[in-house]
Formats: C-alpha cells, structure tokens, sequence
DNA sequence: CCTCATTCGTTCAATGCTTGAACTTAGTGC
DNA sequence: GCACTAAGTTCAAGCATTGAACGAATGAGG
C-alpha cells in the first residue's frame, strides 16, 4: 500500500467521520468542522463531492445572529435509500431507508412461511420490494435480508423453525431477483442493530433480546453486534438454567427457551396468540400474569448469566418481550439484582424496546445504511 | 491532527508489523519485507532507528546460498525487558520477560496473603522485583501486576478472597516503590494473555478457564482479552447451572463455583491440597476419580452456556483444571457434546494448558511487553 | 448609506512516508 | 575473472490536511 492509498484510506476516514456527524444532524461546514474536529477548509474539500454527487444537499442560508450566515448540509431528500426485508415464520416485510435514518415505505403482509417453498418466499419479498422502490428514482443502495437463523458467512447454519431455508444462500437468489446487492443475517441481530443505528438508543453496549418461537439476544460490544466466530453468539435461548430440567430439541436439557419462549407463555396461560394474552392482562386474568412472572423469572436468570459473561449494563427486551414488558419486567429484575456481580453498585438496567414489529426490517435497512456510511467509497458508484 | 501526524501514524503501524514478526521469529530485512508485505526500502528505513536505539541487533551475514548474503535481524539480546508480578491467596511471584519472549528470571515464593497487610505485600513484591532486575543494566519497560479480583480503570473493585485490597489503587502504590509503570489487572485476564502472546497457542478465539477458589475465565476475541464494560466479564464462577442449586457468596443460587470450585474438589474428595489430590488420582482413588468427574460434569455444564453466548471453539483449562486436566477431560466434553450448538458439525475443541504454575506472571509480563510492540514509540523514550 | 464587527467559506504553500525502479554491494559457481 | 544471484540502498513522485490569510455575506450602529 502507498502512502498516496494511506492518505486515501485518511480521506475516507474523514468522510465517514463527517456523514456520521450528519447522521445525528445537518449542520454547515462550520458547524460540521466543529463538531468533527475538522478544518473548515477540510470541510469545503469534503463536502464538495458529497455535493456533486447528489448525496447532500445545501439549503438555503438561515438568517441567523451576525457574520455571514451558514448554509446548513443535510442528506439529498433525493438521495439513495436502502430497502430492508424480513422473512418470518408468520410474515414478510420490507422497509425503506434513507441514509438520514428517515422511513419512507413500509409493508407488513401475513403469511406462513412454513407452506411455503424457498422459492414463493423470495418472489413474494422481491415483489414487496419492487412495490416500495419502484414508485421512485431514488438510487438503491442494496437490502438486508433477515431470517431467524444462524447465518455464517452468508449461508443458513442452523434454521429450526424453517428447516428448508437451511444451506440455502438466500442473498444470491434474492439478489438475482432484484438487482441489488443483498446481505444476509440473523434476525436477532438486525434487531439489536436497529436500535443502535441510525439512533443510539442505550448508549454503548447493550443486550438486546427477544422471543418469537426461540429466544435471540444481539449483543452489542463497542458499537458493534458481536456475531462470534460461526455467527452463533448470544444464543440466550440455550443458555442452561437447570441443568437437569426440561429436554430441549436442541439435545440439551433446561434451556431457558423451555421455560421463557414465547410457545411455553402462551400454553401456560392458556392462550394462542400474543394479542390474546396481552388482552388478558390488560383484564387482569390471574393465569395468564403467572405464566408471564413465570416466564420472566427464567428469563431473568439466563439474563443474569449473559450479563456476567459479557458485562454488558443495559438489556433492551424486544419483540414479543416489549409487549408484555409491564408484566415481565419484576421477575426479571428481580433475578438480575439477585445475581449480576456488576459493578460494585449493582447498575443493570432493563428498557422496554420502543421499535415495535418493524424493528427487524429496521435494522435489516440500517446494515445497509450503515455499510454506505462507514464505506462512503460506496456512496461514489 | 495534521496529514504529517497521520503519516507519522501509518510508519509507528509498520513499526508494531515488523516488530511483530520479529516476535515471531527472526530475520533479514528482505525476509521481513517478504513477510510483512511492506518494501524493502521501507524495511531498511524502518531498522535504522531499531538498530540505533538498541532494540534490535544485526546479526553477522549468513552464508547459505547464492546472492549477496542476508543479515538477520533480532531483538537486541541486551534490549529491554518486563516485568511480571503476582499476588495470590497462597503465594507472591515475579518474572523478567524479553522482547523475544524468552523468560529471563523467575521466583515464586509460598506465602499466606490473608495474614498480610497491603503495604507488606507490596514491600514483598518490590523486593522481588529488585532481584529479578537488580544484577542487569538493561531498560525495564515496566511491570505487569496480576491479583484475584475484577479489575476497573485501575481500582480493584471486587476481590473476594483478599478483601482488604478492595478500593486498592496497587499500581500506583507499586509504581512508588519500584520507579516503574504499573499496569493492574485480573488473573483470568493475564493468563488467557499468556497463551496468546508472544506465543499463539489455540488460534485466534479461544476461552481460559482457571480454578483458584473461585473460577475465572480470560475470554479471547480477535486477539484481545475481552475486559466488559466495568472488567467483569467472563465470570464462569457465577453462571447459574441450577437456578435453585446451592446458595453462593455472591447472592445467586447454583452458581457453577459451588460445584467445580477447587474448594469443592478438595471436600468431595476428602483432601486438603491439590497435590494429595493428584497423587490419589495416579494411585486410582475412586473417590477423589468421582469428585473431580462430577464436578467437570458442572463446569460442563458451564462451559457449555459460555460457548453458547460467546461462540468461541476453543476451551483451554490452566491452573488447578490443567493438573485434573485427564480426570475432568472426559465429563467437560461429553456435557459440550451434549449441549453447545456450535457451527454446523460439533467443533469443540479442549486443551490443557501447557503454561504450568507460572502463566499468570508469565501473562502480567506479557501486557508489558506487548504493549511496548503495539506502540513502539514507547521504545523510543 | 456607510463602516465596523462578526462569522462563513475558500485558497494555497508546506509537509513527510511509502513506493518501485534503478543501483550498489557481496557473495557463489564455473 | 566473469556471469549470476540476492540483499540492501538511494531517490523522485505523489496526496490530504493544515493554518493563516483572504474574500464573502450579513447585522448593528451612526
């Protein structure tokens, strides 16, 4: 590598540093140098094109206090977007992006994805697709793909509610369809991402965890979802909280996902759908608050585990979780006081996440965004 | 930060590239070249200040083949060096380590730390310390101080079996009494760090799990012992394996420590000292035989949830676990077999630490000189 | 309307490390 | 001695940021 790609390599650096800075907010060159700590004259250069290229525009000066007055930078309102896709056992979905975190469409469509083949699921997510991007000029910058599986290096690993998905590398097949670049992961980890891009929700490091048939964690470590070295961390779901206990159909015994899934709340409190039981608690049916105290004890202890493994502080409960938060958060704080060394103080904090059901295709939209920023090579195609 | 700073920045990266294949193992500067991909000009550039400041040290040519014969470079065999210290329950002990990672001097003396004042110890410690460099004019880059207990921004904040060091600052007091720069840290930490520098031992991701009283682990990621947000990550000793097992020390319940701490080992067998305890094992004690599976049944157990939440392949056992390691082998991997999800095929991997009583100096050593490679303008002072 | 103060944005010379090619050095083989 | 081979050295080229000076655009005050 020369050090004209050294000083290259810099370029970029700034460019991310800067598309990052306007993430968070427009701001004008001043404003952008100051925050970055950047010159000014560095700015100009960067800006320059970022501007020629469509993907900022300058707004008119704002007319405000003395000295020359600025002309702010934000993201084009024309620029590129990216388009996010979620297959899951009961629906498919997709969104669109903008690099300013903004959403433009939204589809949520019901289907049972465990009728269907491979094929009739990457028709129907190519036909949202072309539903939500067709209508614009806007260029794409590609999609995210999520599907509750283990993904490891762009292939299905392990897959238990769609078992025909397995070894499939959907990102191609996707990508044949539509033209675009497509990336593939796990539906657990998208979901934490979605909540860390484009807007931080709990600062640095953060669990975030949620059920549907299994239970997920995306742990976030230093900004980063932390996908281990075969794409199979924070597997919370078979963390082992009574070694002797239930069988699980993963071959061990006493998963937490025996006792915290989503599947064993509904049975217990004699429901079949989530919107049932909230109904129910919100009634204040006394079965369905037990399953749901139950169930959140055990949560609490695989919890209390994950946390002092990673030292992460902040658990984000999502999904499924989210909706019945009120009436899981006691039990599980109450076993993360019990247990979590923490830091001398014991400080664990529990949030409720506030994405709600398009949190995954959120997320599967921001790895796309996100890649744009942090590679702006991409941006200049 | 000017282009020239960032420029400044690309050289001290090549610097910590050659320096570390230098770790690796001698050479010329063409070889060098060869191996780290930079240039030769760049190469030459890049000794020059090496060789003067007496870091490195130009071997005479070697005759072997054809062409103008290569002179092999390598760390200066008077070159500086680092220390490494231990405080334990039981014993104190200090090593001197190279550059090249070749261990210079050793001791380790038995001594009961319960008994002892801080300022005793540190006494202690400063004197070995004065031993193990006192005779040799060579610059000592600093030491490393390992202890029992979390370690946070330099402050032990937990310490179960050595209270009177909690809200200790050791490194600063440390660093009075020897002139030297001090680094602090965990046990577990420092001796994952001794199977990963100088020398690779499992690859790159890998976990060390060590039983004192408590039960440590030193959890590798990309190449870096992975700390948490406040240094209590990796703590196996209080994953909970039976969510309503035995009360713990800590608050929690069946907590893996109370069933595969040393301390247990010991009772179960009916022995007071780990010695006794390996001699009953050679001479086929069915007692001491059972014990010991038993509890590798719940550091399984253990294991098998960090394995789960970290997805790491590798498991090294050091310290007390190294000495049971052919008596704990078989029941660890069959509760693995039976419980990690792992990529695709089970690909776990077991080894015992060939490290011996010295990995954790041999680790606080390490930091020390490790350092010094990551930021060789350290070794321009 | 003019001038000053103020802030925004632009221009420009200086800076330094790696590179690759050409060159020098120091051996072997015949 | 001469050709050959490989190690090590010399040197001009190349580029993004900086900081200071400069130009531009406004408000305040007379």
């Amino acid at each position: 590598m020369t050090t004209v790609d050294h000083l290259r390599q810099v370029r970029l650096g700034n460019l991310r540093t800067v598309l990052l800075a306007l993430v968070d907010r427009p701001g004008s060159r001043a404003d952008l140098a100051a925050r970055t700590g950047l010159t000014k004259a560095t700015l100009s250069n960067l800006a320059e094109p970022l501007l020629a290229g469509g993907i900022l525009v300058e707004e008119p000066a704002t007319l405000a206090g003395m000295g020359r007055p600025s002309k702010p930078l934000r993201f084009h309102p024309a620029g590129p977007v990216a388009v996010g896709a979620e297959i899951n056992v009961s629906h498919l979905a997709v969104e669109t992006l903008g690099l300013d975190g903004a959403t433009l469409e939204r589809r949520l469509v019901p289907a049972d994805m465990r009728k269907a083949t491979a094929d009739e699921v990457l028709d129907r997510i190519a036909g949202l697709i072309r539903e939500v991007t067709g209508g614009s000029e806007r260029t794409v910058l590609g999609a995210g793909l999520a599907i509750p599986g283990v993904v490891h290096e762009g292939t299905i690993v392990r897959a238990p509610n769609l078992p025909e998905f397995v070894g499939e590398r959907l990102a191609e097949r996707l990508g044949e369809r539509t033209g675009l670049d497509v990336q593939l992961d796990n539906e657990a980890n998208l979901a934490a991402l979605a909540h860390l891009w484009p807007r931080h929700l709990a600062g640095e490091d953060f669990v975030h965890v949620t059920a549907d048939v299994g239970i997920g964690a995306g742990v976030v470590l230093g900004g980063e979802v932390y996908r281990g070295v075969s794409g199979f961390a924070g597997e919370l779901g078979h963390v082992v909280i009574e070694r002797n206990g239930i069988r699980c159909t993963c071959g061990s015994r006493g998963c937490v996902e025996r006792y915290a899934g989503l599947d064993v709340i509904l049975r217990e409190a004699g429901r079949r759908r989530l919107d049932s039981l909230r109904k129910a608690l919100e009634a204040g049916d006394p079965r369905a608050a037990a399953a749901v105290r139950t169930a959140g004890e055990a949560l609490g202890v695989g919890i209390a585990t994950l946390m002092n493994l990673f030292d992460v502080p902040t658990v984000v409960l999502g999904g499924s979780y989210a909706v019945l938060y009120d009436h899981l958060r006691e039990a599980v704080q109450s076993e993360l006081d019990g247990r979590v060394l923490a830091g001398g103080e014991r400080h664990t904090r529990l949030l409720a996440s506030p994405l709600g059901e398009f949190a995954v295709v959120r997320g599967a939209a921001g790895l796309i965004t996100r890649r744009a920023v942090q590679q702006p090579e991409r941006l200049f195609a």
